[in-house]
DNA sequence: CCTGAAAAATTATTCGC
DNA sequence: GCGAATAATTTTTCAGG
């Protein structure tokens, strides 16, 4: 699908407010509600709008904890890998999770409440991932960008 | 701010599907319309919900290529960082960027169309940055997970 | 702290142009 | 893509448990 200018300004608007109204958005993007509201939902229907979310804050959730960890596996054929990726996808506190071309195997990014915390969910649930032979983590001293904005 | 059962099923649902009703969300969470509202609302003033947001696809948008790259600055002076965190807050292909305890000072993931955009990007933002004395860089072959649930 | 309901305002949808 | 009419939702408010 391709997008013309109209579009982008669309997305960006629902970027920044997803709850928006149609009304609103068209006088931002300068068209009457009728062609604002069947772009969205072709873009919606390509696939390309996906759903919309809250956004939340960690702090006040208590969750601003942020750990990255790498991991080797000590088998890394396609059902090994397969396995991990599974397991992977359970747990809820992998914020993040990609298999990577280089020196390690996998890149996790790990949301937790504290240092307690994360070292909780790495005894308890990242140690128990099949195939794992080593890991090393790096803790976030501080978010500099966490939720960058998409270049539209 | 603390969160009851009904806050925590409500900001679920809201991950889910933040354009919801408020009448729907009630027959989800058990409640009629008015005390949702309510909690919604407080849930925003208290800064525990920041916003909403769509939901776009890298793929369908084009920008399926991750690259995480370890930084490591010449000068690690308070002034030094906060001068290269203005600086990486300004390059939208920087989705995250985490100033890091250990052996390197920052870690970023950067999004692009292909190895070829990223290459762009390195040569013409990522090299401009202040202080950079050395980079490297590991491209994700595959996302196993990329928005992952938020433990609440 | 919740329910239920009514009124007023806003929004989404549909359709002829 | 526009603009108007119709239909659906939301917000606000309030009495009552």
């Amino acid at each position: 699908m391709d997008l013309d200018k109209t579009d982008r300004k669309i997305l960006r608007e629902l970027l920044i407010n997803a709850r928006i109204s149609i009304t609103e958005l068209g006088r931002k993007v300068g068209l009457s509600k009728t062609p604002v509201a069947l772009r969205i939902k072709q873009m919606e229907e390509a696939g390309l709008i996906t759903g919309y979310r809250a956004i939340l804050s960690p702090i006040q959730l208590g969750l601003s904890h942020v750990t990255f960890m790498q991991i080797r596996l000590g088998d890394t054929r396609q059902q090994a890998l397969l396995q991990f990726n599974a397991a992977v996808r359970e747990i809820e506190e992998v914020e993040e999770c990609y298999m990577i071309a280089g020196g390690f195997d996998y890149l996790l990014k790990v949301r937790s409440r504290d240092m307690a915390d994360f070292r909780r969910v790495m005894a308890e649930q990242i140690s128990a991932l099949p195939h794992v032979s080593a890991t090393s983590s790096f803790v976030a001293m501080e978010a500099v960008v966490e939720e960058g904005a998409i270049p539209l």
